[in-house]
DNA sequence: ACCATGATGTGAGCAATGCTCAGATTCCGG
DNA sequence: CCGGAATCTGAGCATTGCTCACATCATGGT
């Protein structure tokens, strides 16, 4: 929401702000988050340093500003995934296939990039509940889906949300960087085979 | 491993590190990683900053060296979890119900402090792959445990390794925060019911 | 066309931090 | 008791995040 102090009015503000996220983005992913001081952030993205604290209060706050920009496009694919998948009536293990693929592609996005966001927003309480909120409007459309499917079980709703966080846990973990002697298409494979029988219709009885 | 540089041979020099690690910790529970400073923890410690920097080749080093006294302890209590199992030949359900309830009190064994820690496991490289070799000792296992059971499907060990990282994940996200409307009882029978499902045993076809 | 007001841009410099280094102090084997 | 190694010390250097007093630019009313 509000990250920064003044917010840009001009055109030629807009584009000092873009200009400056740019730099930041370059900056973090070539040499991390300490390593990148303000000041080159500011020369990099030809302005002075203190127009870059006219519309970050922070350092900080340049990096949440990215994670921002980074959680949106990630919510919007997944979710056009999952309305794809609504679309052609796909049965359980596509729902799944289709939920970790989108996945594997968000985080795939900009991997130099990625964990610094993770990181962050893990240390900074407003973030911590976007990511939260991000999570529960993935899981709300997946538990739409389940619904269709008559998976789920009795709590759909809760099967959602631990399938969109253990999912996700696992593209990090394994699918993206497979153990040694596996292949991302098998760990894809077991991977769809475990949640297609977790969330298997399952009668209330 | 090789955290910070000299290595303490004598008595008081083991005090010493000692004084700092605890220190440290307490200063990153309160104030964060950023707000702490190193001359802080020097003083806190009673020791000078010259004697820190003869122990500690960085300020992420200290954070280093908790995080893996951290990850050591977790491994021991989740890999005592699953001993207990195996001495008393539980079926799967009670197997997935005390992996999570393992993983839960390692998380909260010190709330101040572990978000830090993952934090900083997260871009240090050494760390991360800690982290990862953590992961594979707790898998391994549960691997065995799943063969015990006849769990797991035609791949244990790749089912293992995703149940580790996937239950972990649920133990962060939902079980030690759950969702509004929901108690943290209810989410663990969620969890283990999908995870029973899961890891159940499935014929080769 | 003009100017007044607010939006935008500038960069020297301050306060604070991570870390070094030259030397003082303490410990231990012989 | 002594020589060298281990340990400890803390003033200070280099660097960083960030502020502030001021310059410049854009816009809308007259």
């Amino acid at each position: 929401m509000d990250h920064g102090r003044r917010s840009p009015r001009q055109q030629r503000s807009r584009q000092t702000v873009a200009w400056i996220l740019e730099a930041a983005a370059q900056l973090f992913r070539e040499h991390g988050y300490l390593a990148t001081t303000t000041n080159k952030v500011a020369e990099r993205a030809g302005v002075s340093i203190g127009s870059l604290y006219q519309y970050f209060s922070d350092k900080d706050d340049l990096l949440a500003a990215l994670a921002e920009e980074h959680m949106e496009r990630t919510a919007r694919e997944v979710e056009d995934a999952l309305a794809a998948c609504a679309r052609e009536e796909a049965p359980l293990p596509r729902l799944v296939g289709a939920l970790a693929e989108a996945a594997a592609r968000a985080h795939m996005h900009d991997p130099g990039i990625h964990p610094l966001l993770i990181d962050q927003a893990l240390h900074r309480p407003d973030l911590v509940d976007g990511l939260r909120a991000l999570e529960g409007r993935i899981a709300a459309s997946l538990a739409a889906e389940l619904r269709r499917v008559h998976g789920g079980g009795p709590d759909p709703a809760t099967a959602a949300l631990l399938a969109v966080q253990g999912i996700n846990a696992q593209v990090h973990g394994a699918l993206l960087w497979p153990p040694p002697g596996r292949t991302a298409d098998e760990v894809l494979k077991a991977l769809v085979r475990m949640w297609t029988a977790a969330l298997g219709a399952a009668p209330e009885r």
